[in-house]
RNA sequence: GGCUGUGUAGCUCAACUGGAUAGAGCAUUUGACUACGAAUCAAAAGGUUUCAGGUUCGAAUCCUGACACGGUCACCA
């Protein structure tokens, strides 16, 4: 391995600290930073924690280090000061023979193997309606931090829990045998997981609908004056009711809680009719799924693993991690851990919620051995996960200590929260739609792929739209809560993935026209103009960002590292003739520039799960 | 109320984890296609980083306290 420049560089101010001051710099004090885009250089030293040490002023101390780096290291070309701060200009030798050597190869920024394997769970969707906004932004998460975990050397495994069972696929399930007139999918040429969906829908409507009526029934009225707050109106009473309504009082809540019944205690048509509706959803995931570019390597489903976890719980009681109750029931005790007591088997033995995830866990362990694993989950269960992780530590299970919740802020539309029961929830299939008629739009006005076949045009035109829609999504940080305006996620200008995609389409286009052409000369070029040394610069940077974000599980960085790129080579290809360069080493050089930008434009991008085409 | 996240240009987001004059895009105004692709480039304008204190050479970033908006605090899933 050879050293990195930031090595390089720090250890020899450590040199000089040593030399001109006879004193030991220890590596804290030396921060070591890239240089602003305003000032000449690539690195920075900064002098002011360095006056301590030396006893001489913060551009004094500059001075005398530039001097110093310069004559002694080969790869400081040059220096300036300003202020307190040290600007280094690394030589073009060490730039061009690093983009000759290194960043050309086709695999650059590919970490190499470990033997470590990580499972990272996403999307993970109930079976009782269509993959929505929230779906999307989930898939793009998982599926980027799988690619960085990928690209950072580790075996990666992309699981997802399918939520099948429970009371809302029941309220799907009930709604169809009722109403429904044994209507199917291909009778009315529905996609299956929307026309399943739709009977959720239905259900709400004909509950509500049920729920309307016997608010005038003299029993609600009695209800209401028992239970209302002196300052409630009726209306507001009621909406706050509609649970107890739906377990109390409600026939269709009656029989969609008979149904949930029927299937635990595997009644043979409930579980027909499940499997039937089911497997209707799952051939309309498969597609969405197909078309978001995103496979999984094994798939858990929660009706098999809602039984798991049970013996855990035991095992945890006779470790004395967990206690039991005077009823029967256990719990753990995580108040010391700022959490609170925990319930995790019921005095009847019936388990909860958060005992599956126990079991599962251990599950995947099993299956997999891996010894991190990756949740990816709204914050609104930041406390579930707080809560699930610090059990598996008390229970001491081996994968404890690389559990991690990778939590996302949920999606705004402009007009406020998704709510289902409201329908402004953002359908994963329309708006896929929406961007790809868009992207059609923007190209018939360009015009500049006519020449292909229609076949190849329409799949230039689908990577075009789904990048502007995934990129959109993902350039923020998972941890902010984004405001999701349907209008900007079809933009194709400006910071957009269309935007990164032009860039390497020009990339391509440079080389298709240079045909077969001695490069040998590109090592003879000097004298890099300031758009060459950023370009090369950023391409150094690009393995240390992709571990950096691996780690931190943040696909927003590489996608904004895409677009400056991006933007790089764009004024670059603006400010310079490339085929007609002024000598052939020229050509030569810029055409290899135009190759490793490509290249990693199209790694990172591949980070981000978006495709790049070749013309567009 | 406890815990937790967020608050930066009109809007959507950055800021290398304490460094230089807080940066991009969109929208607005203006300029550049007879060039290897204008889905591009260049320029103007836009800010008391919610507020008040503190820590130090230096704060959007760290600490304290407010304020605003989310989330969460089940023997629900």
């Amino acid at each position: 391995m050879t050293k990195t420049l930031p090595q390089i560089l720090q250890a020899g101010v450590q040199r000089a600290l040593t030399e001109l001051y006879g004193v030991d710099g220890s590596s804290e004090e030396i921060t070591l930073q890239t240089t602003r885009r305003e000032f000449a250089g690539e690195y920075t030293v900064v002098t002011f924690p360095l006056t301590r040490l030396a006893r001489k002023k913060p551009d004094e101390i500059a001075e005398d280090l530039g001097q110093y780096l310069k004559a002694n290291l080969a790869e400081v070309a040059d220096f300036n000061v300003i202020k307190g701060f040290l600007n280094l200009v690394i030589s073009d030798a060490y730039w061009s023979d690093f983009l000759l050597t290194a960043a050309i190869q086709e695999d650059y920024g590919q970490s190499p193997a470990r033997d470590e394997t990580v499972v990272v769970e996403f999307s993970s969707p109930n079976t009782n309606k269509p993959l929505h906004l929230g779906h999307v932004r989930n898939i793009l998460l998982g599926w980027s931090a799988s690619q960085l975990l990928a690209k950072a050397g580790y075996n990666v495994k992309r699981v997802q829990i399918i939520n099948d069972r429970g009371i809302a696929i029941c309220k799907s399930m009930l709604a169809w045998q009722r109403y429904s007139d044994g209507a199917t999918p291909e009778s009315t040429g529905q996609k299956p997981d929307h026309f399943v969906g739709d009977y959720y829908v239905l259900f709400e409507q004909k509950f509500q609908e049920e729920y309307q009526q016997w608010q005038a029934t003299e029993v609600a009225q009695q209800v209401l004056a028992q239970h209302a707050k002196a300052e409630q109106t009726p209306a507001e009473f009621f909406k706050g009711f509609s649970k107890k309504y739906f377990n109390d009082y409600s026939e269709l809540g009656q029989a969609a809680k008979q149904m949930l019944l029927d299937w635990e205690a595997g009644e043979t048509e409930t579980v027909a009719l499940w499997r039937k509706m089911n497997a209707w959803v799952y051939a309309g995931f498969e597609e969405t799924y197909a078309r978001l570019g995103v496979t999984f390597d094994k798939l858990y489903y929660e009706s098999e693993t809602y039984v798991l976890g049970k013996d855990m719980v035991e095992l945890g009681l006779e470790k004395g991690a967990f206690l039991a109750r005077e009823d029967g029931s256990i719990y753990a005790d995580l108040t010391d851990a700022k959490l609170s007591e925990k319930t995790l088997m019921r005095a009847d033995g019936t388990s909860i919620y958060i005992t599956q995830d126990l079991g599962t866990a251990r599950l995947r362990y099993d299956d997999f051995g891996a010894k991190r694993m990756i949740y990816v989950v709204a914050d609104e269960q930041n406390h579930h996960f707080a809560t699930l992780f610090e059990l598996l530590k008390r229970l001491e299970e081996p994968y404890a200590a690389g559990l991690f919740h990778l939590s996302y802020g949920m999606v705004d539309l402009p007009t406020g929260r998704m709510k289902s029961r409201e329908g402004t929830v953002v359908d994963a299939d329309d708006l896929m739609n929406e961007v790809i008629h868009e992207a059609t739009i923007a190209s018939q006005e360009r015009d500049a792929t006519s020449e292909l076949s229609t076949e190849e045009q329409k799949a230039i035109i689908r990577q075009i739209g789904m990048a502007a829609l995934k990129f959109h999504i993902i350039k923020v940080g998972p941890q902010k809560r984004m405001t999701f305006d349907p209008k900007e996620s079809v933009d194709m200008q400006g910071q957009t993935g269309p935007y990164v995609q032009n860039a390497y389409v020009r990339t391509r286009a440079v080389w298709r026209k240079a045909g077969e052409l001695d490069l040998s000369a590109a090592a003879d070029y000097r004298d890099l103009a300031p758009a060459e040394r950023e370009l090369i610069n950023q391409l150094y940077a690009f393995p240390a960002l992709v571990r950096d974000a691996a780690e931190a599980l943040d696909p927003s960085v590489v996608a904004m590292y895409c677009y400056e790129l991006a933007k790089s080579l764009h004024k670059f290809w603006h400010d310079h003739s490339i085929l007609s360069a002024e000598s052939p080493a020229a050509v030569a050089f810029r055409l290899q520039l135009c190759k490793a930008v490509g290249n990693t434009l199209s790694a990172g991008m591949n980070l981000l799960g978006i495709e790049v085409p070749e013309r567009m």
